[in-house]
RNA sequence: GGGGGUUUAGCUCAGCUGGGAGAGCAUCUGCCUUACAAGCAGAGGGUCACAGGUUCGAGCCCUGUAGUCCCCACCA
């Protein structure tokens, strides 16, 4: 940085520049230090093929910042970033690549298709971490990780051999979301919800034995093939008679029973269930309930089951390969090989042609589809691996409830708890080929179940070599969970990382993955490392578009970080992002805001040309002759430090981002530095060197406070100024300090700085140019108390010379006055204003001192506030009292002069 | 059906365990005062959604109402 700088900042320049050195100089890298306390992160991994977007930013940013201002509190900090592999999103990309090149995942085979993904991930893979540098993150690329990397697979060997032995992993068929056209199972949490209209089609199924019809809605027409019974509520009087009766179920003409059970509601619809244990979840557990035959009529990839699906299950059952709650396969004879959708369409015209479809009623009702592809999700019986949860949910909801881990803010807690005290079994595999491979085989011909983290030459029950490895991969979630202790080394538990950095120690994610990833990071740590692996989970919102709606590709109303990096600088995206938003609330993005942050760093560079400008110094400290300015300015400064440093550590970083920029705005640039223009143009070469040293000191903690916030124009400033070697960055965080408290000087200059907020009123009412200085004079009881205020009214407000007298002289009649509770001020600008509108002006001023007086006095006669109210309080109305009676005095002595 | 957020200046939002409301942008007035016009100095603008309650005192705590947004829930 030369002293010819250009009059804006171009954070272009700086920012690459910048970040090389930091890393190529190791600023980054986590030192273990026995001495020092560590403070750690695990970065939620970015989708290894991703691009940033403004949620990473956010994320990126709290994290970015916190990391840095511990680290300057002289933490060991780490900060440890990575990529997660994404299953099912990534291999859909593949897929859709594949198959603009005519390919499918059959025609190229397992081995090949993981070779294309490995080519995938290595060429887009760098994309999102490159990114991510770009806003700052001071993140230790040496230690980045990746979920499907050899440390993180041997966690996730771990864990699975450990819960499988010890009966928490277990395989079976169960009802699991299915989603047809990723064709895999899904969990749980990976449904969403979305309302659809649809109808409710009111069916009659005759019954057997009283040849009546009974009335049944369903919304799902087409799975009415797998039904094997009809529900009612034991109680309900309408259908006592039938109890023990069954149905002839239309279409296939098969002899289903009518059981009585509590999931028919007599308050819902006619009272009357279709039970299709293989295609609904409820009607899956009212099945178990009742031993009914689970009947599977869709096919895994949403078509009609047909004789070849018969045939494929009936081969099973005579190979002895048919596991226990595996479901019978209907043949669906002429529907067999439509798809669901075609199905339902021709089960109801074949209902209406049999007079069997009273009534289609319009319904709006929540449908599950798929979070990644939306489509609508066929619950099915399915054979899966599952994570038993109820034992692991356990501890890690009395941690919580405990308060050995806190949310922040505090309400999160709540959605967390209500999560973990809800779910259900995990089901965690999926029919995918990118991701890691459960590491279970099956004996060909025996049928032995063999887990291990290796292949197993031969079957441990029969010795059999015939073995073939499960070939589906394990949910994206479940390497993601082992995350923070993965990256440090586990299960190696000697790593000397895991020793000093484990457990993590705060945690910074959005609210929309509380439950994916969250809640499953806590158990898994409990469970497998028996700690909690972070004390802290600090949850953002999401930016929204400035009209408020949430960013979307559909939408196309995405902002793009990187674009904005490009025209205003990372500093400036970074600060728009936390200053002015509070925690756990989404915010918008906007224009006008990020501009007024690009003008704030404007700001900064500008007020530090300045002093370079002045500056003849190449080292500072706190000079021992201090003027009333100085002791103003860093007693200020020091409060800011208390204050800043107090919202940093309980992560109201948009507090604290609000205090540094006026500080820095309002009291550094607009009252200091315009102050020390005095003594820097002036000819005491000793007060030159006395103000440069505590322009310097200022600036330079001031870059300290803001680093955090705003790494780049924080760096390269604090390399021009006279500095300690090496890199702001690894400068210590200022502290509070009680000697650089001056209360008395503060007050006085308040007072003087009041007058000259009342000159500057007066004069801009009157419309003077700054061009036009006027002669001030002040009176006041305290002349010597005002001795500074000369000098600054002649600098800040166009004043041509300062008299401070005592008493009131004649020659000021006819003068334009104003007045503080301290001081009457005239200025002979009386040809400017007339007597009238003078007076007006007067007694507006007047007017709003009575008001304040009423209130003053409301407060001091009431007594049950003068005996309530804390000391405090009671002593500042007083001063407050004091103030305004000796205003008013003024302004009535005024008035009366006119 | 439950749960939560939110409602503060024209707009976007802060407001730290209750002590007479702030910022940015926008508007108006005057200034190119050699750090900055991406700037400087001023001004206007708010019964803090509504109704009760607790308190000497409520934007903040309690109860209820309304608008709005979100999450969770198997509603056939």
């Amino acid at each position: 940085m030369n002293h010819d700088l250009p009059k804006t900042y171009n954070p272009r320049d700086v920012e690459k520049r910048i970040y090389e050195k930091w890393e190529s100089d190791g600023c980054f890298r986590g030192v273990i230090d026995p001495s020092k306390k560590h403070y750690s992160i695990a970065m939620p991994p970015p989708n290894v093929t991703g691009q940033l977007h403004m949620g990473h930013a956010v994320d990126n940013t709290l994290q970015d910042i916190l990391t840095r201002f511990k680290r300057m509190q002289g933490y060991a900090a780490l900060w440890v970033p990575g990529t997660d592999h994404a299953s099912i999103a990534t291999e859909a990309k593949i897929v859709e690549q594949m198959r603009e090149e005519g390919l499918t995942k059959d025609d190229l085979g397992r081995d090949k298709f993981m070779e294309r993904a490995w080519a995938w991930k290595n060429k887009f893979g760098g994309r999102i971490v490159k990114q991510l540098r770009t806003l700052g993150s001071s993140c230790d690329w040496e230690r980045e990780h990746f979920t499907m990397d050899d440390q993180c697979s041997e966690a996730v060997l771990k864990v699975f051999t450990d819960l499988y032995e010890q009966k928490l992993i277990y395989r079976g068929n169960r009802m699991v979301n299915w989603c047809p056209k990723c064709k895999t199972s899904i969990s749980d949490a990976e449904v969403e919800y979305e309302e659809q209209a649809g109808h409710f089609w009111h069916i009659l199924y005759p019954v057997k034995e009283t040849g009546e019809y009974l009335e049944i809605a369903t919304t799902r027409p087409e799975t009415m093939l797998g039904d094997t019974a009809v529900a009612i509520n034991a109680e309900d009087p309408r259908y006592k008679h039938l109890h023990g009766c069954h149905v002839i179920l239309p279409l296939i003409d098969k002899e289903i029973p009518i059981v009585c059970d509590e999931h028919a509601d007599m308050e819902k619809g006619t009272g009357v269930v279709k039970i299709t244990p293989a295609h609904d979840p409820n009607d899956y557990e009212v099945g178990l309930r009742h031993d009914l035959p689970m009947v599977r009529c869709f096919t895994y990839d949403g078509h009609m089951t047909g004789k070849a699906d018969v045939e494929e299950y009936l081969e099973a059952e005579k190979a002895g390969r048919l596991t226990e709650g595996e479901a019978e396969v209907l043949d669906c004879g002429k529907y067999a090989g439509m798809t669901t959708a075609e199905a339902r369409k021709a089960v109801l015209a074949d209902l209406e042609a049999l007079n069997l479809l009273k009534e289609t009623e319009d319904l709006k009702h929540d449908v599950g589809t798929c979070y990644r592809c939306h489509t609508t999700i066929e619950p099915m019986i399915s054979k899966q691996w599952f994570v038993r949860m109820k034992p692991l949910a356990e501890p890690a909801v009395k941690a919580v409830e405990d308060g050995e881990l806190k949310f922040v803010p505090e309400r999160f807690t709540k959605i967390y708890l209500n999560w973990m005290r809800n779910t259900r079994d995990w089901c965690i595999s999926r029919q995918l080929w990118w991701g890691h491979r459960i590491p279970a085989w099956y004996c060909a011909d025996c049928g032995e179940t063999i887990v291990a983290k290796e292949a197993p030459c031969k079957c441990t029950k029969c010795g059999s070599t015939n073995l073939d490895q499960d070939p589906d991969t394990l949910d994206t979630w479940f390497s993601s969970a082992l995350w923070p202790f993965s990256i440090l080394g586990w299960p190696n538990t000697d790593s000397e990382d895991y020793k000093f950095f484990y457990p993590t120690s705060t945690l910074v994610t959005g609210y929309d993955i509380i439950g994916f990833w969250v809640s499953r990071m806590i158990f898994s740590g409990l469970a497998y490392t028996g700690k909690l692996p972070f004390d802290t989970v600090v949850i953002h919102g999401i930016v929204r578009d400035s009209q408020g709606r949430k960013m979307s590709k559909s939408l196309g109303n995405g902002i793009d970080p990187l674009e904005v990096i490009e025209q205003y600088g990372a500093d400036a995206l970074r600060f728009m992002l936390v200053q002015g938003s509070s925690p756990g609330n989404d915010m918008r993005y906007s224009e006008e805001k990020i501009v007024a942050m690009r003008n704030f760093t404007n700001k900064i560079w500008n007020a530090s040309r300045f002093l370079l400008m002045n500056m003849s110094i190449d080292s500072f400290s706190i000079p021992a002759d201090l003027e009333l300015e100085d002791k103003w300015i860093l007693s200020k400064l020091n409060s800011l430090i208390k204050d800043v440093t107090h919202n940093m550590e309980t992560f109201e970083t948009g507090v604290a981002a609000q205090k540094i920029y006026d500080f820095i705005w309002s009291s550094f640039c607009d009252w200091y530095i315009e102050l020390a223009k005095i003594r820097l143009n002036g000819d005491d070469e000793t007060k030159k060197n006395n103000v440069q040293n505590v322009l310097c000191y200022v600036l330079t903690d001031i870059m300290k406070l803001l680093h955090p916030f705003m790494p780049f124009i924080t760096e390269e400033i604090y390399q021009a100024l006279p500095h300690e070697e090496g890199y702001l960055m690894m400068q210590s965080w200022p502290e509070y300090s009680d000697a650089l408290n001056f209360p008395e000087d503060v007050a006085k200059m308040e007072r003087i700085m009041e007058t000259i907020s009342k000159v500057r009123e007066t004069r801009a009412n009157l419309n003077v140019p700054n061009s036009r200085k006027a002669h001030v004079t002040i009176v006041t009881d305290e002349p010597a108390s005002y001795a500074e205020a000369k000098d600054f009214l002649i600098r800040l407000a166009s004043a041509s010379s300062v008299d401070i007298v005592s008493e009131e002289t004649g020659d000021m009649a006819g003068m334009v006055s104003t007045a503080t509770a301290d001081a009457k001020i005239f200025l002979p600008l009386a040809e400017l204003v007339d007597t009238e509108s003078e007076r007006a002006r007067i007694n507006k001023e007047l007017e709003k001192a009575y008001k304040e007086m009423e209130f003053v006095n409301s407060k001091l006669n009431n007594e049950k506030f003068m005996s309530k109210a804390p000391e405090n309080v009671v002593a500042s109305v007083r001063e407050n009292e004091a103030k305004t009676k000796a205003l008013i005095e003024k302004l009535e002595q005024m008035l009366k002069a006119l």
